[in-house]
DNA sequence: TTGTATGCGTTATCAA
DNA sequence: TTGATAACGCATACAA
């Protein structure tokens, strides 16, 4: 059960540890002949380089830590696939750790990152308050991706929100309608933004604004909407704060009777493979997750290579993706 | 940016590294004054512990890896939270990575997670061939949830797919139907037990089955029903491989004008989210997802203390969770 | 209670 | 091209 180590694979090649190591290293100052014995012997043995000794040795890090806020949402999952695919090419590994949303674990599951000696951190949207961050940030590279910050050593990754809400309310627009509701995120992240993009395009179409309360919930959504039959205000059109909201809000509306998007429009956020299923089919805002992946992996790498000192702000174009909950006011075509 | 070392720490508070290396441990023999002292020390510098130093000397490890084959499917993010509940409760700590669903991709992340020379790994769902797994095996302890294997020296933790279409069977023969249908994964994980599981179960109850080849993807759910409907063959209840298809299938139902579950019942399998959220509102089969990762995690701890050498095959009980797609035939009540 | 060797698996630096 | 030797950061005796 032990694991060979170098010397294990040196002595069955009949060869030096130093010559294994070259080999490992795939150093080019090597012999066919002895190299493919090494290898070989290092195939026979089960034997692979202890990443940890490794690092330890060569005072370098091969590893790039990614923190996942909450792994129950497929949104990072894309964001990882991202990173995984930018971190390989270059040479690097990953190791993943979950805060499971709450601060007190998601500290753990940096220090346990951190215990690594990674080469440098992304955080996807962490939950940890900003101060913890920028003390990690003095010790390794760090980026955060759906999170934003003013620490100068800390580079980001987000979509414009306030553009992606921009976009929904001018397709909202462009079909007809005038009375268009916002269901807000409330303290969720990039709830802000997404609000302050909602309330500057109704106001460049001249139109009356309605935030009403909500969260990033399924359950969230449907209460809003109970909220606002009761109060007899139902506008022609809704803008989720995201995808499992929409849904939920969708879910009310039918139980009451009305028919989506015949008699309400309903608009989300995210494009989570949620919305694309045929059941659902819901017009969304398409954030880029695969490129935030991949500009938050090369940002990293670059401040780990000593290439770039200066913090970059990536602020990702949204788009938006027209499926079958919205259609003109009144079901009129 | 150099992170600080024990030496850094010992100079600090004015000790000896091997003080600092006890206070780390939470050794009982150390002044208090001196532990506090070490600990400002550390704090001050922003200082912890680097495992794989640790790991090295110690000729031990504290850390789990886990390879989850895909981390868009968040059936698999409630395994982690409970491998990661038993595994800090123990004192370890996890190393995630994930495969994509990519024979060639999660063999890279074997490797990865095993160049860490972690104490143990789990594998959820792992698609990579059985020899893999096997030759890993001789390394290191492993569990494996969501694949059976037959290897002595894994273990394995699985639900009981035979009973879980068991008990969907008996709930639709309850409501009254005679005409039921499976909707079959295929190649896929586990599908093999629920097709058995529904046949026998069908034979008990003396009907006659009908298994539609499918997969698990709401697209071959959809794609499956059309088949039905152009065959003019259609059930009047549905036993879906897995949420996905059902959900997919449903949506074919409603483009052809049927009502589920006035005009067809449908069953699902896995309790997702997605069966749960009210718009969807599936009758479907759940697996203890958290249980299968605390188990998971007690059996590598057993294997990784030496405390077990026999192989444990977990064989869990699903449940039925009865929401809105099942009723009795024909829509009467 | 504290300090001092020794070694973990590997890389890096020299000599040979 | 190869083989010794000293780190790397830490834990574990053991001695003081």
């Amino acid at each position: 059960m032990t694991r060979p180590t170098m010397e294990d694979v040196a002595l069955r090649a009949g060869v030096s540890r130093a010559l294994v190591s070259l080999v490992m290293r795939g150093s080019p100052k090597v012999s066919d002949l002895r190299r493919s014995a090494v290898l070989k012997a290092a195939e026979e043995l089960g034997y692979s380089p202890h990443a940890m000794a490794r690092s330890l040795a060569s005072r370098t890090s091969t590893v790039l830590g990614v923190m996942v806020s909450d792994l129950h949402n497929a949104f990072f999952a894309e964001v990882v696939d991202g990173i995984d695919a930018v971190a390989r090419e270059q040479g690097f590994d990953i190791i993943i750790n979950t805060g499971g949303r709450s601060p007190s674990r998601e500290r753990r599951a940096l220090d346990s990152l951190q215990s690594f000696r990674p080469a440098g951190l992304i955080l996807l949207s962490p939950v940890v308050p900003a101060n913890a961050i920028a003390k990690a940030a003095e010790q390794l590279p760090i980026v955060l991706v759906a999170r934003s910050s003013r620490v100068t050593n800390v580079d980001t990754v987000n979509d414009d929100g306030e553009q992606g809400l921009g976009l929904a309310v001018e397709h909202l627009v462009s079909l007809g309608h005038k009375r268009i509701a916002h269901l807000d995120g409330g303290e969720g992240s990039q709830a802000g933004p997404r609000r302050r993009g909602y309330l500057a395009a109704m106001e460049r179409y001249g139109l009356e604004p309605q935030v009403v309360p909500s969260e990033y919930t399924d359950t969230g959504g449907a209460r809003a909407i109970r909220q606002l039959l009761d109060a007899g205000d139902l506008p022609t059109a809704l803008l989720s704060c995201n995808d499992f909201n929409a849904v939920g809000a969708i879910s009310a509306l039918e139980d009451a009777g009305l028919r989506v998007p015949d008699d309400v429009s309903v608009v989300g956020y995210d494009n989570t493979s949620l919305a694309a299923l045929r059941h659902v089919s819901l017009t969304t805002i398409d954030q880029p997750r695969a490129e935030f992946g991949r500009l938050a992996a090369e940002a990293l790498l670059q401040r780990v290579r000593g290439e770039r000192t200066e913090p970059v702000r990536h602020l990702l174009h949204p788009s938006l993706v027209v499926r079958s909950t919205t259609a003109p006011p009144g079901g009129k075509q």
